[in-house]
DNA sequence: CATCCGGGTCGAAACGATTCGGGAGAGGTA
DNA sequence: TACCTCTCCCGAATCGTTTCGACCCGGATG
């Protein structure tokens, strides 16, 4: 059939050595000497015959296949997955290494039969994923291993991960809304509740700017992250006569009701209301206009993880990734247009 | 350190067999004969042992790691990803494989380093995938290795494939709105280049069901399929006077474009125009009111995929799988609200 | 002149399965 | 009894590396 494999043995047998001095050539190991000339002999009728070391045998020795694997809770969930994997990938290839996916449903029997499954197959680490950032509890099986979280929190220390840096990305927002001359009117939209780290995180650094500056906001309008329920909270907002002129919206599909409802009510982002927004999904893209949003660096976190395990330097110790602002154009300056319902200071 | 591996010895050992019949016993072979007795003696033993056969061992022997490879030219975007390596994953779990990724970027040299990469981790086979559905030529690597096309059809014959059933979609989108009672004012919008497959078929699709019911489209809106090109595509019919009944978009960010554009003109979806789309994407669900799209099998498509690599009757052919309609709210009679612009008969 | 030392190599034993080619024993047949 | 045929099982080679524990040899040391 095929012509068979050049093996290590085949080399070795041509460059005149042995099979153990072809070995450490191969392997580039320096605790066993071996004299220059031979070993520029060896590497240079490796590539003559261009071998490939069969890494499944070797794995045989080492255990290890160069394999990474990326478990996550839901691999799917909005897009969030794809830029994440890309960046994983293009760090493991950095490393030599690759990919096996894995997703557990949030079930521990499902995490652990992929867990044995996976170091069946001589995995030498794991990245476990969060689809949205939050306090895990990591099993036994998977701390005794190489390990570093992404997206979220372990409860046990310990345990490197890599998550954004939310907070920062809050103050972010409310000094850019600050920036752009606004201090009356800010409003928050989105609920924070204290166990969803990305919205508790937010807010602190939402409020934290905004105080620093000796501004407050005018208030905060609660609602579930989804476009339906956040435009009637909007809707509800501006019937209620409050008069927003900024709206920070804890993401982007929050910021999608926030438009609808906004557009029902005769309202211009930005001439009317500006809007910021986080995530930078694809939708601040689409929306008209486009939304200024902060970004999640989903590549970077999946960079970074592998990198991280991949590094022998691994500190256990929390990575926070910074998230940068998108400007598109729903953020101008305040009071710009009139309101439709009462007539206020305009600046220039 | 950690307690020494159970081997296929041990367990033969403590079974009092010798390896072979143990092995045979194990991995279930028939052609060996083997007294039941002694065949549920190992399984027992093995059970109690709680053995697991060292698969990096058995793939020195058999050079498969029961691992399969999805490649694919970019794996991120659209959330196209997600739900597919979903199917995949789930597919291969069914046949206890594991999946690894990989991302070509398109760049031929980096396929064939992938390929080579995933070829030494022992894969049993690929599937390949293209982020829109389109003609691809399969490298000759990949091609003497068992193969499965996931969204793209190969230019050589003989290559299965599978992908989404965009020419019924097509027809069931007509259908579709001749049963809600349009025959008047529908539009097509967005470009069909005849070498983008889905574009091409759908509108094959369209106009064959249209013309079968004896109903022919008013028009078609050239545009790509971005919103903010739909957008303006749209509202420059719209501002030419014509006036849509139904828009059929040939994907759901045109439809956002569509939207954007009629609810600028004052049209109200889906009272005034009722707008059907394609793709069944997030934004569907989160547009006010719902969009009414037809649904890329993007999970079935990942499942099938690696089933049909792993199930050894694959017959070289190409699978359709069929797109589902997803109703909400974005379709209805038509005039069943006069037009702003002249009045219609009403139909009930 | 024996010894030691350290640089440079190598033989052979793992690693843990699969698999080829028998082979022993029980029973049947001539 | 001699020979054959099943049935059930096993020894040993093999896959391609890594790696432990030598070994050889020339020069420095005492």
């Amino acid at each position: 059939m095929s012509t068979p494999r050049t093996t290590l043995m085949d080399v070795a047998v041509a460059a005149g050595v042995s099979r153990t001095t072809a070995s450490f050539v191969m392997t580039g190991r320096t605790d066993m000497r071996i004299a220059e000339q031979t070993r520029s002999r060896v590497l240079q009728v490796a590539r003559e015959l261009s071998y490939r070391p069969n890494l499944l045998s070797r794995s045989l020795r080492t255990n290890l296949t160069q394999t990474v694997g990326l478990i996550s809770d839901a691999i799917a969930t909005q897009g969030f997955a794809g830029e994440s994997i890309r960046g994983a990938l293009a760090a493991a290839l950095d490393h030599q290494h690759v990919l096996i996916l894995g997703e557990t449903e949030g079930d521990a029997e499902v995490e652990k039969q992929l867990v044995n499954s996976l170091l069946d197959r001589g995995v030498g680490g794991f990245v476990y994923a969060s689809m949205y950032t939050r306090q895990v509890s990591v099993s036994k099986v998977l701390r005794s291993h190489p390990l570093v979280l992404m997206n979220c929190l372990a409860r046990a220390k310990g345990v490197p991960s890599v998550i954004p840096d939310e907070r920062e990305a809050g103050r972010t927002a409310a000094r850019h809304l600050l920036e752009a001359g606004h201090t009356d009117g800010i409003y928050l939209v989105g609920e924070t509740p204290p166990d969803v780290i990305a919205a508790h995180e937010r807010r602190i650094g939402i409020e934290a700017a905004l105080a620093a500056a000796g501004v407050e906001p005018a208030g905060t309008v609660d609602t579930l992250w989804w476009p339906r329920a956040s435009r009637n909270a909007v809707a509800k907002l501006i019937s209620s006569g409050a008069e927003p002129k900024a709206l920070i919206c804890l993401n982007d599909r929050v910021a999608l009701g926030a438009y609808q409802a906004l557009s029902q009510a005769g309202l211009i982002v930005p001439e009317d209301v500006s809007v910021l927004s986080f995530d930078d999904s694809d939708l601040a893209d689409w929306l008209d206009p486009g939304l200024t949003s902060i970004a999640l660096p989903h590549l970077e976190l999946g960079r970074r993880a592998v990198d991280l395990l991949l590094s022998p330097e691994t500190t256990p110790q929390v990575h926070r990734i910074p998230m940068t602002l998108m400007e598109r154009g729903s953020v101008a300056a305040p009071g710009r247009r009139k309101s439709t319902r009462r007539t206020r200071h305009t600046i220039r």
